[in-house]
This record gives structure tokens, sequence and C-alpha cells, in this order.
DNA sequence: ACCCCCAGTGCAAACGTTTTCACTACTATA
DNA sequence: TATAGTAGTGAAAACGTTTGCACTGGGGGT
């Protein structure tokens, strides 16, 4: 294991140590001769920096953080997350940049991996994911002014830089297709009650049917927890009353793709008894069977625009940076509804 | 922003900083009444340790380093991956480490990472994924003696750590499956050739047939890459040839997702006119339609003992630790099979 | 009464960088 | 020829820890 310091390289250039860091942060009051041979010493040394020393001094760590939500489980399931993840990623390492994950299975392990984050100084900036109604993370890293972006948007703090789809508007965009369709009974499987994107794709939905003049049946709303839990019981239950939707919108891919088996194994055909319709498009969604009307919003480029916002206001240079990204979602129309 | 520090702390409980630091330690030599004295003075300011200066001076960082595969955006694609990030996550967090992540597109960036990570000691270890056949990054970490160890396994590199399925078996036994189903007409869709798991599950899946005394038809041996850039047309090429397998055994279970949906397409059914297999057991692979017979691999526990057999050799305490770890696989039989 | 030992603590060096300041030796100007 | 400016470099302090070593004082053994 090589452990060669910049003194080593400084003394085979016959130079300062001083010398050597300035041609590593390429500081042009060095002459290029001198840089050349320093550049050499490098070379044949396989000199790399110690970023831990070189953060210590400088206070920079070319790191950001995300920390998962607590209760993620889900999350990773999702293929949602890496493809987000993948996101991230691209941007960060083409900017030098690492990322640190931090997990957590409960809101106590999740501040102590802030806190082992920020107050550690081990990273420049971190990334919320999808954040829960009332965060008292946002709160916290408000308080310590540190820089952080959402992944999604905060409810209490909309000041907040966040990167995010309209929801709203995607679910809008999405119920208005099924009523062009001549759906006018829709149900919709929600998720959870405390995550911002459940409740504003629920009240997109809403505003729509609203908008078209029809009326939410109650009983069609469905809660992707209960229909975990309860399985068939929970469809029959919707689709064996005297009175039944002839659409679906389910809150996610995921879920609209085991709604479908379920539905299929209970002898319904889709979308002739009823269409589907779900939000993301992962990759999944093309190949399910039937494939899956959704929104597609982006997921990679959800990824790749949150660290890119968040590496620009930790560069600092930029004045007057939106607070506010909304990528752009579509919809995708395929063989699940009719 | 707080940036208290040691001294502040110190400062406060009235000791030195060097009392200070061995309360963080718990070091047994302080008395009872300053250990507490310091420990309040730690809450009252809100303390904690800079990782940077810490690791600076003890080297080591409480962080092990993720080198994701270049050519990596169809791990991302596959559920396995996030599976296999929770589990790790799971026990390294559990451990009070955390994860750093690179990627790269392509061998040089992915060199420039590792040596980001391992040179500029910012991690104390190393996870390597599914390694290529030829793997320059084991030979040089190998090299640097620096700890890592193996998510998969090096041919030519036997002895180092490595924690992985027993592949060849695990195939053998889903394809003496297919055979004592009265399958003995079978194909394959194999994945990359690079990948030493592709190349152990041809392995098994030749081993099952030889000992069955089944001949394998060249005709039946179908790439992934062939699949997804021909897709309906290598399809029919096997199954309208006058002689076509009764069953395929697919690498990977997305793959084998993709490939039903091909077939079903195409006008076949699934178990009636041919029996597909799949491997991993992803959440997709139960959800999909018919859900597919498969072997479980434990991904989550691949991940898992991953980072717990590279922790166990950073402590350094232990021998004689083992250096390759099979993660035990079982079938999975669903109603992709008949 | 003497010495020794040990528990408990502080001092200071070290880890590998960056960066401010000062210095040298030119070059250009008057 | 003297003066000032400048390009290029080095010395040393600083970042926030850990840790080897030295010191102090009180208790036990002779």
């Amino acid at each position: 294991m090589s452990a060669v310091t910049i003194k080593e390289v400084a003394q085979l250039a016959g130079v300062s140590p001083s010398t050597v860091s300035r041609v590593i942060s390429n500081n042009p009051k060095i002459s290029s001769t001198t840089r050349k041979r320093v550049r050499e010493a490098m070379i044949q040394l396989d000199y790399h920096p110690n970023i831990m020393a070189k953060s210590l001094v400088s206070k920079s760590t070319q790191t950001i953080g995300l920390v998962l939500p607590y209760s993620s489980d889900n999350l990773f399931i999702n293929p949602f997350f890496s493809e987000v993840l993948r996101g991230m990623l691209a941007y960060a390492n083409n900017k030098n940049y690492d990322l640190l994950l931090s997990s957590a299975r409960n809101q106590s392990e999740e501040l102590e991996a802030i806190n082992r984050m920020v107050l550690g100084r081990r990273v420049d900036g971190v990334v919320l994911m999808s954040p829960n109604r009332d965060d008292r993370i946002v709160e916290k890293l408000m308080e310590y002014n540190f820089p952080f972006v959402l992944l999604g948007r905060s409810l209490e703090y909309p000041e907040v830089l966040s990167v995010n789809n309209d929801n709203i508007k995607a679910s809008f965009d999405l119920t208005n297709f099924l009523l062009s369709q001549g759906h006018h009974k829709i149900g919709i499987v929600t998720g959870k009650p405390e995550l911002v994107v459940s409740i504003d794709r629920l009240q997109g939905f809403k505003n729509a049917l609203q908008k078209a003049g029809c009326v939410l049946n109650p009983d069609w709303i469905i809660s992707a927890e209960m229909l975990e839990q309860n399985g068939y019981h929970t469809i029959s239950m919707v689709m064996n009353a005297e009175d039944s939707p002839t659409a679906i919108l389910v809150i996610d891919d995921v879920i609209a793709i085991s709604l479908i088996r379920e539905l299929v194994e209970a002898g319904f055909q889709i979308p002739r008894d009823i269409s589907i319709v779900g939000f993301n498009n992962i990759y999944m969604s093309e190949m399910s069977n039937p494939p899956i009307t959704t929104v597609d919003v982006g997921i990679y480029q959800l990824g790749y625009q949150t660290v890119q916002h968040l590496i620009r206001k930790l560069s600092g240079k930029e004045q007057n940076l939106p607070t506010q990204v909304i990528v752009p979602h579509r919809l995708i129309i395929r063989e699940s509804t009719k």
C-alpha cells in the first residue's frame, strides 16, 4: 500500500510542498518548467492526494450525502430508486463528486445519520428523498444553514430548493385521459398518506374529476396498504359491488403491476373489464402484461437534476438560482387502458 | 452551522482536549467524574467529532467504497442491484459504517474512481460488484494490498475474499428441475460472456444436460444481447424451426420477464407451449404473468454478508476468516413451468 | 519515614494538506 | 543608475483530531 505524500513528491521534484500543492490546484503562478517537473514526479511516484487532509483544511469534501428515509424498505423494492440513483451518480461523478449513502430504520437513526454526515463535516451537501409531510430533518438542516436539496417538495417550507414533478398536474392529466376515453367511474389506489407525492397525486385526481363533474365514490378509494394486506378481498369488494369502477388510477407502477396480477388471477381481463393506469414509467411498466398506461416522470432526470442543482448551490457562484425545479412529465399510453 | 470542536468542549468541562478525546473513545483510564462532566459538556454544546480530522490521524474512515462496474446501466435497471444495496446498507449502517458510491462509464473512469477512493484514503475497504472475467481492478487492489471483497468470484484469483452463490450448482439444480418435469429439449438465454456469473450458470446448465445424456442444440443458445436487439426475430427463429425447445432457462429474471412478454405477444402460451425459468427471484418475478419459476439467490443476504465479511476483515481481529463465502440458493417453483 | 507504583491527566507532536505572507531575483520604468 | 513592480517560490501556521510520553499525587509495602 503506497502512502506517498506531497512531501515526497516535493523532494523528488526538488521543490517545496507548497509548490506541489499549487501545481495540483492549477495555480497559474507556477512556471511551466517547475510545473512539468512536479507533474513528472507525481506520475513517477503514483501520487494521489489524501482527501481527508485536503478536506480538513479546505473544508470541502467533494461528497454529497444521500439520506434515505426510514421505512425505506419499499423504496428499495421500487426500481424508481435505482433509476434515480443512476441519474444522481451520473451527474455527481462527472463533477468529481461521490455519493455517501445512509439509511435508517427509524427517525432517531435518521437523525443520527444526518449528524454523522453533516456535523461530522463528511459531506458538502445533502439530498433528501421524498420527504414526509412533517419533516424534522428539513427543519434541522435549515437551522444549521446546511446546503441541501429536496427530491420532492416540502409542504411546510416551500422556499427550500427542491426538484420535483408537478404531480398534481401529472395526475390531473392522467385522469383526464381516462375521462376522455369515456370513463367516468374511476377509482384510485392511494399511497402512504404521509408522503407529499401521494397527497399531490390524489389532489390532481380529485381536481380532474371535479372539473369533469364526476363524483368520486368513497368506496373506490383504496389504500395501497389495504391492498397489500387484504389482496384479493380488497379487489372483490370493489369489483363485485353492484356499482364498480371501469378504471383505476394507481399511485405507482409497482403497485399497479401487482394489482393487475390480482385482477387477472381473479378472472378479470384488462382492459376489457377494467382499465388500469399507473405512475412513474419504470422499466417493468412496459414488460407488464398488458403493458401499463402511465405517466413518465423522467426518473433519471429527477436524480440528475437534483444533484445538479445541489452542486450549483455549493459552488456558490451563481446568484438567483431557481428554488423550485420542475421536471416535465408525459403520458405514455399503452394497452392497460381502453 | 455549529462548528464546535473538541477544544471548546474541553474548555467548558475544564479539562484538556486529550481528556475529551479519551472520553469519546471510551478510554477506561478516565475517572467517572470527569467522564460525566465531559459528557455533559458535549451534549450542552451539541458536539460531533469532525470525521475528517479523526480519519487523518487514525487512518480509518468508517466508510466502505462500492465501485459499480462500468457499463453498469443494465445493472441499475435490474432490481437485483437495489436489493443487494439494501443488504449492504443494513449491515454497514448497523456497524456505523457508511457507503461511498462511485460509478464509471468506462474502464479508465473506473480506475480513476478507485484511485480517488483508495489512494485518497477515503475508504477503509472496497466492495467490487460482479467482476468481469479479467479484472484489472482486482489486480490493482491486490498490488496495493488494500482490503476488498468481491460480490461474485474471480476466475483468476480464487484466493481473494468473495461472497457468492454457487451458481454452477444453482443452474444445475434448476436445469434438473426442468429435466425432472420431462423436458429434454431445453434452450438457454445466456448473459454477457465476460461476466463470471454468466459463465457459471451456463456451465451448470451444460453439466446437468450432460449428466442426463441430453444434447444441447447450438441453435438453442441465445445471447441476451441478441434477444434485446432482434426481439421477435430471435424468438421466431427458435420457436418456429422444425425442432424447437420445450423449455428455456434464462440467465436473469428481468430478461425472463421480457422474453415471456415477447412470447406471449407472438401468440405462445406459457407454460402450455413452452416453459420458462429464470434466476435471482426479484420482487417482480412473482408479479409476472405467469409468475416465474426461478432460483432464489438470497439477494439481500448477498449484500449483507459481503459487507459483513469485509468489515470483519477490516477489524483485523479474527484470524483464519473464510475466503469463499457461499450464500445458499433455493428453487422457487411457480407457474411458468409445467 | 522511605520508596515505588499506579491511576488520572496534560503537553506536544503528528497526520497531509492549503494558504498567507514574505522573500528573491528579475524586468521595466524613470 | 536607482526605483518600483512582478513572477515565482518557500516557510510556517492552521485545520481538528489521536496518542506517546511525562508529570502529579496519594496509597501500599518495607
